[in-house]
DNA sequence: CGTTTCCATGGAAACGATTCCATACAACAC
DNA sequence: GTGTTGTATGGAATCGTTTCCATGGAAACG
């Protein structure tokens, strides 16, 4: 099929290529009759027009990256769906891209990002800002970090304040007489990585309990480290008899390795995980966990990228975190009236 | 800052931009000294090439648009996830669209896809093919229908074989006393939702069960109309003791609404759902699933989609379902020594 | 030595849209 | 009637890359 382009549409609308353009861009500096005609003429042809073409002598594209690390982990696939709305209601359409918790990959989407020359880019950073994060300073691209930051780079963002629900969070385990908390942490080359772990090592010494660190576990922020940390914990001389575990993908590892091993969640041993995930209240027990605003940070994170790209410079925004309390982190009950999660 | 340009890294290198430009495209036409100083002046100018005007003259854009239902349904997250994943792999990139099961969004996304000329589309489709799905056959943009399809349009599409899943599953529930089971649907403007409800509906008058069609409500795939499907039915005059739903995000509003209204999943009342999700099987009692392999429905989209693209005229590809039984459909046992779905 | 073939190169055109700048016309003010 | 201003239009240049086509030089062949 031949395609359609604006030339087809002037020669059929009867004006200049560059009046149709005008129309079509909605430029007031052309008169009703010739809007209607060149408006028919795209409906009869059904004219598309080629937005590479635009791109390209336009300077913007209409486009803004985002890169995930993972968008099978429920927390980032909320915050795509949200940013993918917000940016399509403000006239961007999202390209999403999957860094698999791999810098090599992480660079290789940006690279791809940075040559289809999006408008700005949304991105949730591993790494210590080489490779690619560092192009997008040098050419000065509109950016904006999500969750993550990368220390040193002043690149606006916006984050969770940790230290609060984890805070809360030690200090309810150890409410319940908890004295030993295993950690399972998340990468540290990752902010949320570090920033998670230093709370919690604030908050155990805060609170007076055992600071061995042979009860921390640092995984990956992928179900199968949350697996292994369990299984690392619970081998220990003295298990833990509570476990943080610092996102939600480690948390479902978790879970599925204590479910596997025959531990009760809340009546053998509790459970909180960092992120609030739908599904985790309809767990038995409904888990405890430290909750935010995915949604909230998505749409500040377009928000704040619109500023960057009209030449702004937001401030960064640090979002509330606070611990939920279900069953999953309860005082044990005599096991004639808890509920439980066993093997079924 | 001022845009590197191929004709700055033509200037450096010392050769024409139509040489660099041969480098770049791998074109062997070249000799290796050309090579060498093309390659040294990219590396020295950080240079990346603008993709818009790559695609512009050379007439594709090396990207396929992937078109789902919602990104936050895990069953679309984990097949946009292998879907990006394989097209990356062939040289890809992919712009991922949501619906969110709305037709008038559905179009928009379309447009926005074809006017960013992808070289193809995978959609799973909603509607009955008018409107921009229209346009993509007029077009002959390679397209393959994933998960879904339209009556009447002859499209290659990667689906499943629903009957054999379904039908397994209302024969077990019939096995275990079942006479009513109660069925949440999807959309009928989905050929998923009309598959699914029509193999239900077969499947339960060959087991000889009550075909009453108040025990059928129709719902859109999403959380909350499983919740409003539960309540419609268990308000019946015979409410159902065993419950089908068509998908998996309907299924966990069902498992909210009957952890709410202290129905006890697997005890009071039979569930299973369509899709397995890997954490269903650690709610307890773990949900009985129909389950098909997302992934492999990714891969094989993807690999029809690069056949359609290079001109070939794929097969489309039914795969099986098989059902997984788990405690939420097995016989209920008594009180004290079954695992249950309860308030806390 | 003359002709053919192969390798490599460079300049210009093409891709489809936007935008710059020159021009025409109508309305208004003096 | 003349000059100014505002609206509207059209042709050509621009955007960054690829590709077409012409050309030159060297090697192979008769």
């Amino acid at each position: 099929m031949v395609a359609i382009t604006i030339k087809d549409v002037a020669a059929l609308a009867g004006v200049s290529v560059a009046t149709a353009s005008r129309v079509l861009s909605g430029n007031p500096a052309t008169s009703p009759d010739s809007r209607a005609r060149v408006a028919a003429a795209v409906t009869e042809l059904d004219y598309r027009p080629n937005a590479q073409a635009r791109a390209l002598r336009s300077t913007r594209s209409d486009s803004i990256g985002l890169l995930v690390s993972d968008v099978r982990n429920p927390f980032f696939a909320d915050l795509a769906h949200t940013v993918e709305q917000a940016a399509l209601a403000a006239g961007y359409v999202t390209l999403l891209g999957n860094a698999n918790e791999r810098k090599e990959q992480q660079d290789r989407y940006l690279d791809t990002l940075i040559s289809r020359r999006v408008d700005g880019i949304i991105v949730a950073p591993l790494g210590e800002g080489s490779g690619s994060i560092r192009s997008l300073i040098t050419r000065e691209i509109p950016t904006v970090f999500v969750d993550r930051t990368v220390d040193g780079l002043d690149i606006p963002s916006v984050t969770t304040d940790s230290e609060a629900g984890i805070r809360q969070a030690v200090h309810h385990l150890a409410a319940a007489g908890h004295t030993r908390i295993g950690y399972i942490s998340g990468p540290q080359a990752t902010s949320t990585g570090r920033d998670r772990f230093a709370a919690f090592t604030r908050a155990i010494a805060a609170a007076g309990l055992s600071q061995d660190p042979e009860l921390v576990y640092f995984g990956d922020y992928q179900a199968a480290s949350g697996s292994a940390g369990v299984h690392a914990l619970l081998q220990l001389r003295e298990p833990p008899t509570a476990l943080l575990a610092a996102d939600s993908l480690m948390a479902v590892g978790a879970i599925a390795i204590l479910h596997k091993l025959g531990r009760r969640i809340g009546a053998d041993i509790a459970l909180i995980a960092f992120d609030d995930i739908e599904w985790f209240a309809l767990l038995n027990p409904a888990l405890s966990v430290i909750s935010h605003s995915v949604e909230e940070m998505g749409r500040i994170a377009v928000d704040m990228l619109l500023q960057v790209i009209d030449g702004g410079e937001p401030e960064s925004v640090v979002l509330p975190s606070e611990l939920i309390v279900r069953a999953s982190s309860s005082t044990p009950t005599s096991p004639a009236s808890g509920p439980s999660l066993r093997t079924n």
